[in-house]
DNA sequence: ATGAAAGCGCTAACAG
DNA sequence: CTGTTAGCGCTTTCAT
């Protein structure tokens, strides 16, 4: 591939001139100007972006560190950040750190090793988040999904608490009193703030907090395959469940499935997350619907501006989920109708 | 951040002993190499990966070129790329190409620009395609999901052709002799070996082709729902389809619902690629479902051993895809049974 | 075994 | 308005 040097030689000009022609910088002439585009033309001239990452000592690249590109959950959010990338010609580093510090510190060393320009970060953890060395080596980041509590940075969240109190509250007024929670870990922002949802929801409708219906784990299938099966074992059986995220409420199914109970004669369902599918299966979802991509979009967006202007403060965005309400958290007592449900 | 420089005035050495005690290369005395070490550790010094690359004319990135991650099939596709790289330190840019081939271009430009290692793509065209610029300035290439039918590329595929037989066999042993086939425009390899698959499959069994019953269209879901739709509408309807890809599949399920008909009484559905919800539904879909992680992991191990010797020949890797019989495709004339079939 | 120095391709400060 | 030149941080000959 030619080198500027190639360029400037071909069209009898120095190097300094290709660069300011290249950057579109006002003081050149024009005869100058077309003498360099024809050479550039001619030898198909690219810029090394390599180079000029090591020049200007900041690569034209934007990091995302998630946890889990297969989780639904990131995928359009993913597919956010790029879109609005690709629009500003960013390249995106994608990074999963499946929700383990030592590989999200791992990815963060990565990041500053490669002098990226900004990372848009799902941080694994609340405090002590390795993102703090991207802060000291002056790399913006913005948190999204979740908080970083003792880091000063640009954050896009949804209303967690609002959304879970909503469903929650819904779960109540359709006559449940017995309601468990399958939540993620109080470690992750997510986890605690849905968790806080349930108990606001619980209090404000006067109904006892039992300890032992609210569960927590790690956000994976597994964990709310099991504490779902808990749940379902227990002589005093809930007659409805909160599902605190998308991975928790399919092993929540699989569980209630696996038992043989229906929804919602057996035990009603409410889920924290939309999935394509949860409209086609029988009996339609009742969940909060996130709206992941704006998610990303936004987040994108503030990275990119704070990249452009580093004295802005720090600022939070917080979106608002939708709730769809379905035929999973009938009322209590009540039976569904049964038929073919998909749309 | 420290720089080389710096360690190496710390540990009272030249910088060319840090970089060979960083490298382990083997003249370097121990007395020094411990100094360096010592030194690397009290600055936490990191190597600058932009520095390297540019001495090395060579990044360590991996490029991935898919036509959008929001696809399920990718999702998988990607995790797998993304851990066989993270395994060997290379961090990975991933680009959506939207099946257009500007975008694409671009994509390819931005790889040279950033000198990337090597770049794994499912290109959106068999011949003519942008990667010719990657062959040119002597980045490897793997191709995965499609062919390039004009560069003598590393290739990743599923047995297209196989699966698509078997599974219009299948539908032609239920009792179905007027299957109507929703293809991807046979630009893209999986567009026409799919279709081939059918034909072999009709003339395998004596069945007449007729050009009515195979329509052909961008792999979309818009697409699929229109297509799906003209079948439907003919007054001597198809008493099966074939969707050729996941898309297509949501498309035609949509306007199959629209109408009201039911599967598999009105009309039996035989899909290529699975999604997760797809033996949630109501019937159960009976798919062709690839090894999506599998095609990712085989085109980075390509990839990287290509990398590192490029002078092994192409090669083609054809993996296996499996036929999930569900009850989307029961006997023709025979009504399936209802009831739950979640799993 | 170790160090000095050239240079990867580019930008920007400086001189003219 | 244009060119010369000094690095950015690293690897790698080439001497010693």
């Amino acid at each position: 591939m030619a080198t500027m040097k190639e360029v400037a030689k071909l069209a009898g000009v120095s190097v300094a001139t290709v660069s300011r022609v290249l950057d579109n910088k006002p003081n050149v002439s024009p005869e100058l100007r077309s003498k360099v585009l024809e050479a550039v033309k001619e030898l198909s001239y690219q810029r090394n972006r390599v180079a000029r990452s090591l020049r200007a000592q900041r690569s034209r690249i934007i990091g995302l560190i998630i946890s889990d590109i297969q989780n639904p959950f990131f995928t359009s959010l993913v597919r956010a950040v790029e879109d609005v990338a690709y629009e500003h010609q960013y390249a995106v580093f994608l990074c999963n750190s499946d929700e383990n510090v030592e590989k999200e510190t791992l990815y963060v060393d990565l990041m500053c090793a490669e002098k990226v320009a900004g990372v848009v970060i799902s941080p694994t953890c609340e405090t002590d988040s390795p993102s703090q060395k991207l802060i000291e080596v002056n790399i913006p980041v913005v948190a999204v999904d979740r908080r970083m509590l003792d880091l000063a940075v640009d954050t896009v969240m949804v209303d967690n608490v609002g959304a879970a109190f909503e469903l929650v509250s819904h779960l109540i007024d359709d006559g449940h009193r017995h309601i468990g929670a399958v939540l993620g870990t109080p470690i992750a922002t997510t986890g605690h703030e849905r968790r806080e949802g349930y108990l606001q929801a619980m209090n404000a409708h006067g109904l006892p907090i039992l300890p032992d219906l609210i569960r927590t784990g790690p956000p994976k299938e597994t964990v709310g395959y099991r504490l779902t099966g808990e749940f379902l074992d227990l002589s005093d059986r809930p007659t409805a469940l909160f599902t605190g995220n998308n991975l928790l409420t399919v092993g929540a199914l699989r569980a209630i499935y696996e038992r043989g109970l229906r929804i919602p004669d057996d035990i009603a369902l409410g889920a924290f997350d939309e999935l394509d599918w949860m409209s086609l299966v029988e009996p339609p979802l009742t969940v909060v619907a996130q709206p992941t991509y704006e998610l990303g979009w936004t987040a994108a967006d503030l990275l990119l501006k704070r990249i452009e202007d580093g004295t802005r403060p720090p600022q939070e965005v917080v979106l608002k989920p939708t709730i769809l309400i379905r035929q999973s958290c009938a009322h209590h007592g009540e039976t569904s109708s049964l038929g073919n449900a998909v749309h």
